[in-house]
RNA sequence: GCCAACGUAGCUCAGGGGUAGAGCACUUCCUUGGUAAGGAAGAGGUCAUGGGUUCAAUUCCCAUCGUUGGCUCCA
């Protein structure tokens, strides 16, 4: 017998080799039917897999993480199949599953390519052999034999998995007709996958190196319930309406024109008042912490980048150099503003006195990102980013970090961006030779960044390999609507660029010292937070933020005459509104003001001008009554006031 | 940059080898209305751009540009 402890503590006891299948049995057999996979002493088990020693266990349905794992991952295994039968000599890469479904890299048999017109036959292919309630099988095999089966199958991918493990641990997964190598763990049986979608298609080069082969990645999901799909798939559409990209055109904020260029953003006047508003609200914010405005070229002489290292990192596939009448002169757009501010900073002495010095500035820059990637306006070839260079002495860098930190935290907190990762990211210590600067202070700057992290109570995660070239960074990850990650704010400490542009201050012992730099930039960019912050409120902006608060809707023309005198009313308190005059119907109005967004709508009819007041619609809520003008102007100043709330 | 798909009116989209269509938006007129679409008429497109095939190309083929979903990259 083996005692088996459970999430609850409590124990029993049951037969070596009991299952978790089984032990979820004993419980009820409904929790043994939706039993997907089981943690044993913390690794994730397949529910078929006899446990022969004492364990604690967990036991997952759907809900759980591990479970979804289980299932798309043996949906891949499916998918796979599929693909075998439908495009023989097909070969096979990898096929994980992901936060939302799964994927497969594979290599398409010569001349054969996937498209969307093929979903369905794969879809259909899935279903049939799911149906067929096949078992996954786990086998142990030697490695030389597991070679050997590759070989007979001339599937150089698999052999080159293989040849990377252990011999002793290698396991194959086999349902109906497929056998992979796979670590598992899976599902009992293919009958719990009831509903099948493939979503779409996209190369991927093998290993993630743009120097291989590119392979066919084919993304999936799949669910055990037909009316989950239909959900997920309804969300899906939801979450297409919050795209920054369709709301951008329909609240016109910003457009792109071809002629100007691709990645370069239009702002137009509604985008423009709503990010001058959120610079407005960050210089505040950056007077009270004792930042300093500072004012730069947006071209700079390509020594300088020369100096900085980013010329020798990112030159070959930037802008390429503007050339001058004189000879030899070459001028780079700039890609980034802390040379400027390092050549503001050696512009006179400093002394141990002066500092910390904050330099601040919304600095438009430039990048010849890749073609492929640009998207909207979170990834575009010109943007402003909400820039700082926090020049200070080694004693001070942890308190200026942490007061970085509580920017940042402040900012997410007012415009409620709760649902954000902290991310620390270091450099990989495997590829030295991306990175500038001494081991010694590189182990400076990432201890520091940690230990600031940690003091603030951060949950962060660790990523190696994601440092800026001259420094590691903690950065501040945001999702879109459609579940990518962008990186918003970043703060990054950096021992480097004061060496390489030998910045300097007199200490008290009269001697030269260098000084540490903080970059950072809580925004991140203009761009690219507006992008996420439309997609955050749907266009909804808070009341501070929105560039039209109010709109004036007449009942009739014959009233407009006292929606002007409103207007201008509202004006003197500091409310942006306008007025809709068209000659339209109250009820096309009020439609059309709700999906510009617009927060207050002010209904003025024959009773509104015979006793000087407004009925007041909240946008989205309805009818909320009748007020004079100063007590909506207060009502407003209210909301704001709770908005910025700290 | 790479893989796949797409590009038709301001927007959303239909169509298809014989010089184009809907809804919304726009303009004009009628209507002057009380909390999510009043009615009528009109105007609007070199079917992304450049080549090729064809008697004829917006439609088929190629290239370029752009957009979309991924990959690589992201100072």
């Amino acid at each position: 017998m083996i005692k088996i402890t459970f999430p609850d503590k409590s124990i029993r006891e049951f037969q070596d080799g009991v299952t978790g299948q089984e032990i979820a049995q004993s419980l009820s057999s409904q929790l043994a039917r939706e039993a997907f996979s089981v943690s044993v002493n913390g690794d994730v088990w397949d529910v078929t897999r006899p446990i022969f020693s004492d364990a604690n266990i967990a036991i997952h349905k759907w809900e759980d993480k591990e479970a979804k794992e289980a299932f798309w991952h043996s949906s891949a295994h499916l998918m796979a199949e599929a693909l075998e039968v439908i495009y023989p000599g097909i070969k096979l890469w990898v096929g994980p599953a992901i936060e939302t479904g799964f994927y497969y890299d594979v290599d398409m048999p010569e001349g054969k390519v996937i498209s969307e017109n093929d979903f369905e036959t794969i879809e259909k292919k899935m279903l049939e052999i799911a149906r067929g309630k096949h078992a996954y099988i786990r086998t142990d095999m030697p490695k030389a034999e597991a070679l050997e089966y590759y070989t007979e199958k001339g599937d150089e991918y698999k052999m080159d998995l293989i040849s990377g493990l252990q011999d002793g641990t290698i396991t194959f997964y086999t349902q109906n007709n497929f056998t992979d190598l796979c670590r598992g763990p899976h599902l009992p049986d293919t009958s719990a996958i009831k509903a099948v979608k493939i979503m779409s298609i996209a190369g991927a080069y093998w290993k993630g190196d743009d120097k291989n082969k590119q392979l066919t990645r084919v993304y999936g999901i799949t669910f055990p319930k037909q009316s989950m799909l239909s959900d997920y798939l309804t969300l899906l559409e939801e979450a297409k309406k919050r795209d920054h990209r369709k709301l951008g055109r329909e609240l016109e904020l910003f457009t792109f024109s071809q002629k100007v260029g691709a990645g370069l953003p239009l702002w137009l006047p509604k985008g423009a008042m709503l990010r001058e508003r959120l610079e407005q609200f960050l210089k505040k914010l950056q007077t009270r912490y004792g930042y300093e405005p500072v004012i730069t070229p947006h071209i700079g002489q390509k020594e300088l980048y020369v100096t900085s290292g980013h010329f020798a990192k990112y030159g070959a596939d930037s802008f390429q150099p503007i050339n001058t009448p004189a000879e030899g002169e070459q001028f780079l757009l700039k890609p980034m503003n802390c040379p400027h501010h390092c050549e503001i900073y050696k512009s006179k002495p400093h002394s141990y006195r002066d500092l910390p010095i904050r330099y601040a500035e919304f600095g438009t820059v430039y990048r010849y990102e890749q073609s492929g990637e640009l998207h909207g306006l979170t990834r575009v070839r010109g943007f402003t980013q909400d820039d700082a260079h926090l020049f200070c002495r080694p004693d001070q860098l942890k308190e200026e970090f942490l007061k970085v930190i509580d920017i940042v935290l402040y900012i997410f907190k007012v415009l409620d961006f709760n649902d954000y990762t902290s991310q620390i990211s270091l450099r990989d210590p495997n590829t030295p030779d991306k990175y500038i600067g001494s081991d010694e202070n590189w182990a400076k700057a990432e201890s520091a960044i940690i230990e600031a992290a940690t003091e603030k109570g951060l949950k962060t995660v660790v990523k190696y390999g994601e440092a800026a070239f001259y420094g590691p960074k903690l950065d501040f990850m945001v999702k879109d609507a459609i579940g990518r990650s962008w990186q918003l704010g970043t703060i990054q400490v950096d021992y480097n660029l004061p060496e390489r542009f030998d910045l300097t201050y007199t200490g008290s012992d009269d001697q030269k010292h260098r000084p540490v730099m903080i970059h950072r930039a809580p925004f991140g960019s203009m761009e690219r937070f507006v992008a996420v912050l439309i997609e955050h409120t749907a266009g909804k902006f808070p009341l501070w933020l929105t560039p039209e608060q109010a709109i004036i809707l007449p009942i009739s023309e014959k009233f407009n005459e006292y929606a002007k005198k409103l207007l201008q009313l509202l004006k003197n308190y500091d409310i942006r509104a306008v007025i809709d005059e068209r000659n339209e119907k109250i009820g096309k109005k009020i439609r059309e003001s709700e999906l510009r967004r617009i927060p207050y709508m002010l209904i003025v009819g024959e009773n509104e001008a015979n006793d000087e007041t407004v009925s007041v619609r909240k946008q989205s809520e309805g009818d909320l009554g009748k007020m004079s003008p100063e007590e909506f102007s207060q009502h407003i100043k209210n909301q704001i006031e709770k908005e910025l709330q700290e």
